[in-house]
DNA sequence: GTTAGCACTCAAAACTTTCGAGTGCTAATA
DNA sequence: TATTAGCACTCGAAAGTTTTGAGTGCTAAC
C-alpha cells in the first residue's frame, strides 16, 4: 500500500492527464479518454482501477455516480506545486501599450488590468501601489482664501495627497512660510511609522498658537495615507466569468461580480497577498484555499510588484478552478517585470 | 373611428392597468387578471376587446399567440407623460450618510451610487462633476526638490488637481514667489474658457526665462480639466440588473454589466444627458431611444446637478424597461437636491 | 355596447424515454 | 501478479410527450 504523498510514476502520470483533459475541456473525464490521451498504454479498466486509487487519496472527485472524474483543490494543488511546466508564452505588446500611459499611473494600471484580462480572458485587479512604511518628501499648506487652506503632501514615489482645512482667521504670510518650514524640517524623509505621538505633541508645541492647524494637518497626513479605505483598485474583464459555465451557473458568478463592482472584498485579497510573502510574490489559491469566502468556487493568483521605496501593489487574477495556471502564471510575471522596469525607471526621472 | 393620439377615457384606463400590473409582476397580463384589477367593471371579453384596439395601435404588444399583453415602449412612453402619479417617497436617511462623507467628494459620490441602488434595486452611476467652464480659484508651485516641482491646482468646488513638473534646475524662492504671485494674480476667477492663447502668451513673455515652466503648468491646468478621458463615474449596483429574468436570460445582462465596467459608455450617456437640457434635468430613455445601444432593454433615467459655477454632474438609473418610473424620478430629484444643497453650503463654507 | 360561452392556441411544467459515457466487477490472459 | 476484455448497471442530459392553464378571438345572446 502506498503513503498518501507518494504516488507511484503512473499515478501522477495519469492525474495529470486528467487534470490537463478537464483544464481544457471543463468536463468531467472519463476512462475510455484517458486510455488513448496518456502516451503509456493503458486499457480504459486499468486507468479506471487507477483512478479509483486516486480518488480515495483525494485527487480527484466523481461529481456523480457514472462520470467522469474532476480534479480535487487537492489535485489542483498538487498539480500546480509539482506537474506544472511553464509553458513559454508571449506577452510582448504590453509593455508598449503601457509606455503609452506611463505618465499617468492610474491610466497605466487601468490599461495594464485590461491588456491581462484580454490577454487571459479571466478576471483581473490591480491595486495602486501602497504607501506602506513610505516616507514623506514634501509638504506644503496654502492659503486659497481668508478661510481655507489647502495641504499638499508629496510621498515617496511622488504620489500626491491633498486635503482641505478649514481656518478661523487667515495665517499671515511669514507665519505660513515659518510652519512650512517646521513642517518640512520636521518630517522631510520620514517614514510614516516614524510619526509617533511623541513627535506629534513636540511638532504642535513649536508651532505655538498654530498648533490647532499643525494638528490638522497631520491628520490630513494621517487620512491620506490611511491604507485600506482609499486602497485604489482597477479591476477589467469581470464579465470574463461568465464564460466558464461552472462558475456562471452557480450564482457565484453574480457574487465574483459583485466583488469586483464593491471592491471591498479585492482589499482584502490584496492585503492577504502583500502579507504572505511567497517566493518571487505569486500567490495561489484554490478555492477553499482564498481569503476570500465569495471565490471559494474560484482559484485566485495573486503577484506582487514593488517601486523600490518600499510601495508595494498586487496583481490578481480570478478564474475558474480550472484556469491555466501556466499561462496565467507566466503572464503575471511577466507583468511584474514590466512594471517594476517601469517604475525603476520612472523613479530615476529620466524622461526622455 | 378614433385618433392615434387621442384615445378614450376608458382606454387609457385599462393601458395603465396593464402598465402598473407588468411594472410589478413582469409577466404579461391578461385580459381577466384586469377585469378585477380596474375599477370600472368591465368582463374580461370587453377589456379583450379594448386591448385588441391598444395592440392595433402600439401601445402594448402580446409576445406570442395566446399570451397576455405587454407594454411597448410606445405604451411605456405615454405612461411617462401622461398617465404617471408621482409617488410620495421616502429617502430620508440619505442626507446624513452623505454628510458624514462630504468632506471627501469621491467618497460622497461613491456612497450616493449606493445609496440609490440599495433604495431602487436597479444600476446607478454618478459622474463627478466636471469642471465646464469653471473658474481657477487658486495656482500654487512648489519645489519638491531639486529637479521637480508640484503644482496645486484648485478650482471653484474645491477640485482640486496635481501635477508633477520637472524643471532643469532649482528655482530660486523669490522666482518661485514672483512666479506664483504673476500665475494668481492673472488666473485667478478666471474661466477655464477665458485662458486662450493671447493670455498664455502674455504670461509666458511677462516669465521671461521661466517661460517653460509657465508653459508647463498652463498645461498642467489643462490637463487637469480636460473632461472627457478621466471623467470619473462612480457605479454601484450593476449586479441589480440580475434581478429582472428579462434582462439576465437575454445575454443583455452581461453587456451591461460591461459596461458597467469599462465605463466608457457611461461617459457617452453623460455626455449626452449633460447637452440635452430637459425640464428640471430629468431625461427618461426607453429602450431603443436611449444614446448607448448596449442598453437597448433597458430603461434609462437620468438627472443632472449642479454645483453653482457652472459644474454639472450626472446622475443615472438603469433598470429593466418595466422599472418602477415613480419611484425612480422621485429618488432621482431627492438625491439632485440633496447634492445641491450639500454643494451648496460646502461652496458658501460654513463647515459646523 | 356589453357579456357569456366556447373552441382554440401555445408556452411552460411535468413526466417519460432514450442515449451514451462512465463505472465496478469478474473472469480470462500474459 | 498485473493487465485486459467483457458485461451489467447507473444516471445525467437530451429529446420527446403529455398536461395544464392562462390567454385569445369569435359568435350569439342580453
Amino acid at each position: 500500500m502506498e503513503q498518501t504523498h507518494e504516488l507511484s510514476e503512473r499515478k501522477l502520470t495519469i492525474l495529470k492527464a486528467i487534470i490537463q483533459n478537464y483544464l481544457e475541456t471543463g468536463e468531467p473525464v472519463g476512462s475510455r479518454t484517458l486510455s488513448k490521451y496518456t502516451d503509456l498504454n493503458l486499457s480504459s479498466a486499468t486507468i479506471r482501477n487507477e483512478m479509483s486509487d486516486l480518488e480515495d487519496l483525494g485527487y480527484i472527485i466523481q461529481p456523480h455516480t457514472s462520470a467522469g472524474r474532476i480534479p480535487s483543490d487537492q489535485g489542483y494543488r498538487l498539480y500546480v506545486d509539482l506537474l506544472m511546466e511553464e509553458k513559454e508564452q508571449e506577452l510582448g505588446e504590453m509593455r508598449d501599450v503601457m509606455l503609452e500611459k506611463a505618465d499617468k499611473l492610474d491610466k497605466m494600471l487601468k490599461q495594464a488590468a485590461k491588456t491581462l484580462a484580454v490577454n487571459t480572458n479571466y478576471a483581473t485587479m490591480i491595486s495602486a501601489p501602497m504607501n506602506n512604511r513610505n516616507t514623506l518628501k514634501f509638504i506644503q499648506l496654502s492659503q486659497v482664501d481668508e478661510s481655507q487652506m489647502v495641504a499638499v503632501i508629496v510621498m515617496g514615489g511622488n504620489v500626491i495627497k491633498n486635503k482641505m482645512i478649514d481656518v478661523e482667521e487667515e495665517l499671515g504670510n511669514e507665519t505660513l512660510l515659518k510652519l512650512n518650514l517646521l513642517l518640512n524640517n520636521t518630517l522631510n524623509g520620514m517614514s510614516i511609522e516614524a510619526i509617533n505621538l511623541g513627535l506629534i505633541a513636540r511638532l504642535k508645541e513649536q508651532a505655538g498658537i498654530h498648533s490647532k492647524v499643525v494638528g490638522d494637518v497631520l491628520d490630513a497626513v494621517a487620512e491620506a495615507i490611511h491604507i485600506e479605505d482609499d486602497m485604489e483598485i482597477y479591476t477589467s474583464g469581470a464579465t470574463n466569468i461568465f464564460k466558464y459555465p461552472e462558475l456562471r451557473d452557480n450564482q457565484s458568478a453574480e457574487e465574483i461580480i459583485n466583488a469586483f463592482e464593491e471592491k471591498q472584498q479585492l482589499a482584502e485579497l490584496v492585503t492577504e497577498a502583500l502579507a504572505s510573502e511567497e517566493h518571487n510574490g505569486i500567490q495561489v489559491y484554490i478555492g477553499e484555499e482564498t481569503p476570500v469566502k465569495t471565490m471559494k468556487d474560484c482559484s485566485v493568483v495573486t503577484a506582487t510588484y514593488e517601486l523600490g521605496e518600499g510601495m508595494k501593489g498586487t496583481i490578481g487574477i480570478i478564474g475558474p478552478k480550472r484556469m491555466d495556471y501556466e499561462h496565467v502564471m507566466k503572464s503575471l510575471k511577466t507583468l511584474q517585470s514590466e512594471l517594476d522596469a517601469i517604475f525603476y525607471k520612472d523613479n530615476n526621472r529620466k524622461r526622455e
